[in-house]
DNA sequence: AAGTGGTCTAGACCACTCA
DNA sequence: GAGTGGTCTAGACCACTTG
């Protein structure tokens, strides 16, 4: 029995973590009561073009997040809940299964399905640390260090799938919120992306920039780390000499599984880190 | 439109990476030879207890990591190879999906599924830092350091949805893989589990035990940092004063949805990575 | 227009859990 | 034995991509 498992979200940053982290777990320890679940769904769109599964899943998620639907009790069935919503089985269970797979929902057979326990940590979306603090209401600011031409290297070829001593294009950048450095990147792209422009690394994330031009990240593999910081990044993190960094390194895929990106990372850790929900299948 | 990021596996360590880091990119780039995809798929048990899909999903994985199907090759489309297989599509599209989940595979609409670019990272199967060690051919060690019934302070209780200062059991290990130090963890356990024995935490990983007594772990959120690491810490795992750790924070939960387990480690940073993969939903 | 994956249905049988 | 989720089928229509 090979029970790979899995992952849902990733990454999230916020130098004022831990705020919100009152409970509220009120609720009798063996509570399961059968809260009848609302007439939340009555606004479904079976015309339009956004898949039912979806439209379902959402005003779950809504609802569970909310409390509507509280932590701990048990959904209805699910042949009885396809027949109140007018769907088939298999529709209500795709919903069930993406908030599963999302750490919102546990399924036992010949039990029934539960509202996990313990307080819901906001999921990230993701697409890159640009888009992550601006999400979080912060306020990301570029600064390019470094721009330029240069032969990929062994590590950085084998990444990008491309031979030795190829002409890479080379982009160091800081990037702060609200004022404040949080992380330096590196990254290496491929040829076809050598004329991406100084000036547009400074306004934009690199993958929005990516997808602007028509790509789309689908696939990436990151390895997370700790080292110290060299001097120079200490220095550009405002942190204290030879103090701790989080480090990522990652290769990004596009819709055709050809590498489009390898970038080498390194984060204060102070004021970032990630998380991650693993969901047994 | 929430498209939110999907995640796959996670945490590899070994004290030997990178050894096994050649590329085999022999092909050319934009090659999509249609390999007619070789009858591996004849020994499906059909009255067994293993999933249909799931055969299918294994067979096709070890395929792709063998190369028997290369990297970047377009897959059959599915009403064909269901018709080959003799099973329905639904079917075999349950079986892709697992693989595009694991980021092995990628669909794209109209145009058909190919494997992904790129090194297939070996995918790690979770379940604890022990089975982890333990399935990479290593000698996993355990020492106990401490081991006591204390109150629970905020954070521990509102990890575990249990009042302040319930007792709770307090454990402190370090891991040690070949001899060498890999891991200090700390662990919580609600009351349920306060007689837990130091001698079988020696010898078994957590997650061994718990599943001994029929707990299963079903949805894990983790936080993953760096920070300096105490001078205790250091000492334990053989580094220098002050150095890096890679540090995570976890809260496990059953298959009720019900927190078992709260826990603080932290790791060499030199000896252990957290490896992820992101799929775009 | 042809070919692909994406969604959805209606119904079936099984395996497991619990009273 | 009743109720639950887990698997599987057969077929339908749609949306998108490419020539």
């Amino acid at each position: 029995m090979s029970t790979s498992v899995v992952v849902v979200e990733s990454r999230t940053s916020d130098p004022v973590a831990r705020k919100g982290t009152e409970v509220v777990n009120v609720d009798a320890p063996e509570q399961q009561r059968q809260l009848p679940p609302m007439e939340i769904f009555l606004d479904l769109d079976r015309s339009g073009p956004v898949p039912l599964y979806h439209q379902v899943a959402e005003r779950l998620e809504r609802a569970i997040l909310d409390e509507t639907i509280p932590a701990g009790s048990r959904l209805e069935n699910e042949v009885d809940l396809a027949a109140r919503l007018s769907v088939s089985r298999p529709t209500i269970r795709r919903a069930i299964e993406q908030l599963v797979g999302k750490g919102l929902l546990v399924r036992r057979r010949g039990i029934g399905t539960q509202v996990v326990h313990g307080r819901v940590t906001r999921n990230v979306e993701l697409t890159s640390l640009y888009e992550d603090l601006q999400r979080t209401g912060q306020h990301p600011e570029t600064r390019v260090l470094g721009h330029e031409l240069s032969p990929a290297d062994e590590e950085e070829a084998t990444a990008l799938g491309i031979p030795v001593g190829e002409t890479v294009l080379r982009v160091q950048r800081l990037r702060e919120a609200d004022g404040v450095p949080i992380a330096i990147m590196e990254n290496i792209l491929p040829p076809a992306f050598a004329d991406l422009e100084r000036s547009s690394l400074e306004e934009h994330g690199l993958y929005q920039i990516l997808r602007a031009r028509g790509v789309s990240i689908r696939v990436a593999k990151q390895r997370i780390g700790a080292r110290a910081g060299t001097a120079k990044e200490c220095s550009l993190l405002d942190i204290a000499r030879g103090s701790a960094v989080l480090t990522m390194q990652r290769t990004a895929f596009d819709s055709a599984g050809q590498a489009i990106e390898f970038g080498r990372h390194c984060y204060r850790p102070d004021l970032y880190s990630f998380e991650v929900t693993l969901v047994e299948r």
